[in-house]
DNA sequence: CTTAGCACTCTAACTGCGAGAGTGCTAACA
DNA sequence: TGTTAGCACTCTCGCAGTTAGAGTGCTAAG
């Protein structure tokens, strides 16, 4: 069986009425509210021919229809449009971010702020990868009782600490060892430096303290993996305000599954492309988030990707507006972040 | 009319059996489970004495009673003792806390989720601040486009940073700039530097890059107030674990008016002191948290006070436990944090 | 192919009722 | 005088039965 254009217009109206109404849409309505030209009978089959695709669901026999993960899935790649935001929806954001300029993080976590604000949802955000930063210098500064704070430090902004126990090595020691660093290093983005040879063959040179390549090489590596900030999650509150978490188990057991760093970043993970996407409901093969779907799009830093912010809804989401917004949100942070340079 | 020890035990007796079974508790109850050597008619009598000094509640006429934010008050201060917490739950907070011994930062987040894991509650942390922490250096980083990183390094390893456009500085006044706020500040605490008057008698001889003593004095600020990581929370789902918060509405409230970071310095601020406290539902004169109690405690770092730990439960918890738990963990970051001069 | 009509199904909401728990009061007792 | 047993009373909770309403699928006619 096809989807010819009229089934197509009754899985519209039927996601878009239960996106509205939070309840079982029955045949009647649809034809009510939705110019469809024919009766409820007709519909009425239609929409039986709809369940025996997969598209739809029935919570019991006396109820309206329900979407299915598929039917979503649908709607989404056929139907959906990408909601220009409101004039007013704009200008939150623009309100939001123009009012501090310079400081990437802020900048990020208003952002997810903003998000999460406006669409009543809870927003994940992968904080930015430094691999594609180009590295600054590398500071080793030294600290009472023989440590050594090592700080990586790139173009754009991101600053990597720690601090490591060195002992004797004299000063004049730990200054060549810097020298040595930034000469080889200086200039190259995160990834180019780990990509090549030079730290290992370095190893050698630095003698003395050649852990310090250790502690460099990590500090790199975490700068490329996004552990500048790693993960963010806002607006946890706001998945109760949904009709489908009036549970209070269903929201705990997303917001505890959601506490673990590891799958916010696996979920995001499943995410590729820098194009707007959504999983939806057990899409995200992760048990615990089958009732929620994912909308997720790239930020952009000094015009290269650097991260991922995501909005985490129930799957009776509105699709097209979040995406509008998630777009736009994410379309501004390339903006500002931009102007910076 | 007195609280004689009789009543105590009684209202001790309430309290604990609550605490228990999330139940109000009758006379009967007591009787059997409490050894007071007395009939149910007699307790009956002496919580009646106590629903009438405000101590108890009924919930209805044909429950039994639970205590009040008063009856808990007289819990805490007089009868409830802080628990040594079980070998197993000290070999879970040595196990967590000694795995990394030098990032303050991951200790302290460690510490928090093991709080929150432990009593099944909410923690929140103040980050710790770096008024008493002695100055190491104070970096300025040239970057691309004219602008400068700076950076505010403290012994204790707290490292604060942002970047300012600098237009037109030559690379040797950026460096006696660096030079002149080292040999003035190096060795001072934040706090001494920010009370000195050094800061401002340097903007003049700063010349070129006034504006540089705005940003460090900013810095300085934001490193002093606790702005390091500022506010932690964690295991915000574990407040719909608890029988009270079985309604979304509820839970909802709290998070949403958690994810305020002044309602939580509000409530952090309300304690004083170094010692234990708690503060007991409507205590905390916060309409949205009126269903919640707060034990408190502060840690340590290089034997300086340096920020604060809370717990967030229900009224109903289990004080004696929870507050020998905040008092071993934030011992154990104390000590962990020390070890490391 | 579409539609009206109709019997059927299922849920949600309401009602009434009984069981159970706990109280306060009274009167007896040490 | 303080304590206790007994008892009538109250209130909630859960269960069963009933009803109203919504929506379906089927059939037959247009």
């Amino acid at each position: 069986m096809d989807l010819d254009e009229r089934k197509l217009r009754v899985m519209q109206a039927v996601v878009e009425a239960y996106v509205m109404n939070a309840q079982p849409v029955g045949s009647r309505t649809i034809a009510r509210d939705f110019d469809l030209g024919v009766s409820p009978a007709t519909i009425r089959n239609e929409m039986a021919d709809l369940e025996g695709m997969g598209l739809l669901e029935q919570p019991h026999t006396s109820a309206g229809r329900i979407p299915s993960d598929l039917g979503y899935r649908v709607y989404v790649d056929r139907l959906a449009r990408i909601a220009r935001p409101s004039r007013s929806d704009l200008e939150v954001v623009r309100g939001a971010l123009h009012r501090q300029v310079s400081e990437v993080d802020s900048v990020l976590r208003v952002s997810v702020k903003v998000l999460s604000e406006m669409t009543d949802c809870l927003t994940l955000m992968a904080g930015p990868h430094a691999g594609e930063s180009v590295l600054n210098t590398i500071e080793l500064v030294p600290m009472r009782s023989e440590r050594v704070m090592v700080l990586v430090i790139t173009e754009d902004g991101f600053v990597q600490s720690r601090m490591v126990d060195v002992p004797d090595v004299p000063a004049e020691e730990l200054e060549r060892a810097a020298r040595l660093l930034n000469e080889h290093f200086r200039g190259q983005t995160i990834s180019e430096i780990l990509g090549g040879s030079s730290l290992e063959s370095l190893r050698r040179e630095l003698k003395y303290c050649s852990m310090l390549a250790d502690v460099v090489d990590g500090l790199l590596k975490k700068s490329a993996e996004g552990g500048v900030t790693d993960y963010v999650i806002d607006g946890a509150a706001n998945i109760m305000k949904h009709p489908e978490f009036r549970d209070v188990a269903r929201a705990q057991r997303v917001l505890e599954a959601l506490a673990k760093r590891s799958l916010i970043r696996d979920l995001l993970n499943r995410f590729s492309g820098d194009g707007l996407a959504a999983l939806i409901g057990s899409e995200s093969d992760t048990e615990d988030m089958r009732e929620c779907s994912l909308v997720s799009a790239v930020y952009y830093i000094g015009g290269r990707p650097a991260g991922r912010m995501s909005v985490v809804g129930p799957r009776r989401m509105d699709y097209g507006r979040v995406m509008g917004l998630l777009k736009t949100v994410t379309e501004a942070v390339g903006e500002v972040l931009d102007e910076r340079d």
